[in-house]
DNA sequence: ACTTAACCGAGACGGTACGTCAGGTCTTAAA
DNA sequence: TTTAAGACCTGACGTACCGTCTCGGTTAAGT
């Protein structure tokens, strides 16, 4: 969240539950108002605060919407399906039910367009708010190996960037797939988009590419 | 583009040359100021054009700015490099290139970012930029079909499904790498994703897993 | 009016009645909106005329309201009443009904406040509007001679000057009253201004002036 | 001016010098744009004032000018000439020589046209600029009864009917003289007004002349 | 009947001001 | 020192009117 000053042991001390309130109004806004609707003034006085008490605690518009956006998609939790399939099938399912709920929509997809010309934002929203969700991924597949689904890990190089990948397909696919294409990310569709995930991830190395390019 | 009503014989007649001119400073302005940047001031300025001309042949900053970013992506075509695999990098490669391109991400992110409110925006996206290039899946499985790397079709409407899906995950993968991750979609990643989806498409294996079952 | 060039013989020639047409159209239009809402768009419109048609025949608004006002002046007769200071107040009074009607009111003022920059338009309005109106004024004098209420004219200049005082006196009493103060100039209020002007008038030469300083 | 509303205790309270400094603004864009040509964009900026600041004290053009132009009249004063004439002669060439400053006329003609259509507004530019002006026919008058030159007051209403019939006639002379027939009111015509207007005043004529008979 | 030139309607065009609104800063008094 | 309140500057918004222009088409006078 914003950078707390500690140091500052006299004076009137910053209440607490207005960042919560705050938080909470700034969705309420994103909802009613959308990303381009949205105005500091509405979220203050939804919030019951006054502008100046936002200005002192975020820098801005951006910023506010980054922590208020990111407090929804900690929600997710990988549920234990029985099987890697199910279990993929379930974090995409919950990821695109997140994803229906215009405030996540609105203001993920407007501090992303932000993000494209601002690089310290691009960076906060890829660390409050996309980074993290990395830990599905990893616990995901620590299961199935546990389950002895998929095989240890080898390379760690070579594992860190098949996260990396997994996680763009999965998060980018969702994203277009409610966003842009505009079809709901229901089950049938999870089913085959986990379909060809897993295929991929099991199947060693194909023949299919022309010699002299391997693939993994 | 806006709808020209053809009905209108008399009168003077809309310059052809401003439309270009607009698209062209509509790109220009992102380009330096990005979405949140752009005014229609600014790129009435840029054009020669005044402000009033603007708004006569579009509504407002989102319309301008889905067709002046449909035209960056309608120079995408689908290179014969002998392969299917081969074929799909390529397109990747050419995606994530306009991708690069700051008036392609500013302005695409933009207008998906305001669509998430709005439908008809969003179905101008769709069908201004991004069902059009679907026609690239299609030919590019058509190809593979020539050279035998694909079976012909058998289920239209599956057919259809399966279409849509690669088409989300071709999309969101670069979209989510190149502007949320923040990284190159560069020939590595491309062969990877190239890996995942074309195994995914190639195996036989069953379509329809049962919830809480396995899959390889 | 506007100035008609003679020196064109061949061609299609104007349109007489469309000159009619765009007067009565900017009367009307002085009534519903007034002079700062009147535009020539909608005088032409309601005329059923181009606006390059009315921009043909007049420079601009001003000139436009001016020659539409000054065919509602141009009403104004000199009743015969009996009477020098009947006469007065029956033309006062015709000229308060005159100025009572919206359209007169708004375009006059509108042009009298434009004539305060522009030389021009005040000589237009003068000569238009104004000016012919003092007929009023001689034909009164003349006929109260014929009666014998007022004696013959001994020195010209002298008598122009009191032509002018008594036009400067009776119109701007009339539009003072009727405009500013906003009461209705009935017949009580023009016989108290008929009083005060007539005794002034038939008066030879007061001894109320400090010595050193004759009036007339 | 504006109405203060005294029950707002809290929040930045209202910069003082800003309000001069627009009210001066807007007499010199008086002065050089004319009323047409003056907006309230040039006002701001002269003022060195934001538009907002502007539009959150008047709610446009026509207050903001009636407010700057009756400060110009309040200068009027009553000189003490000694006679009742000669004060007349002074007040009327006081009035002539403000009405003369391009502020005051483009100012006062522009609220005036407006307020033909606009009740409020006429009723504004009565009260803030005509009405505060009776107070010189009034102290004129009780200075000429110390001096014997007119008698006391009989019937109070008659003697309001009185005030604004003379107020109505001087103002409106003057305004006329001034604007309309485009001629200096000097010394030798104020001369030749204060003449009829005496006369009229102080000739103890029947005042109900009834309608068809002649006055004097 | 046939030029021919000015006329006419429609409406697009480049300007400019409008009055509103949001962003972000500041100045108060109170807590 | 923080807080609520709200005034402040900046700058874009989308609209409206101005006066000009460019069309296709019409209408008389002069041949």
């Amino acid at each position: 969240m914003q950078s707390r000053t500690p140091a500052s042991r006299t004076g009137r001390p910053r209440s607490a539950a207005a960042d919560a309130a705050i938080l909470a109004a700034t969705r309420e806004g994103l909802v009613e108002l959308g990303w381009s609707g949205l105005t500091l003034s509405d979220v203050a006085a939804r919030a019951g605060v006054a502008k100046t008490t936002l200005y002192r605690r975020w820098s801005g518009k951006h910023e506010l919407v980054v922590d208020a956006v990111a407090e929804l998609f900690d929600e997710l939790v990988l549920p234990d399906r029985g099987s890697l399939a199910a279990d993929i099938e379930g974090v995409v399912l919950q990821f695109a039910a997140i994803l229906n709920r215009p405030e996540a929509k609105c203001g993920l997809m407007g501090v992303v367009a932000e993000s494209t010309r601002d690089d310290a934002l691009r960076e906060r929203v890829r660390t409050s708010i996309v980074e993290r969700q990395k830990r599905l991924v990893l616990a995901g597949r620590a299961r199935a190996q546990e389950r002895g689904e998929l095989p240890p890990e080898a390379d760690p190089e070579e594992s860190a960037r098949t996260v990396d990948l997994i996680f763009d397909m999965a998060a980018g696919a969702v994203v277009h797939r409610t966003l842009v294409s505009g079809k709901p990310a229901d089950e049938e569709w999870a089913r085959g988009f986990t379909h060809i995930l897993l295929l991929g991830l099991t199947t060693p190395a194909p023949n299919l590419t022309p010699p002299g390019k391997t693939v993994s």
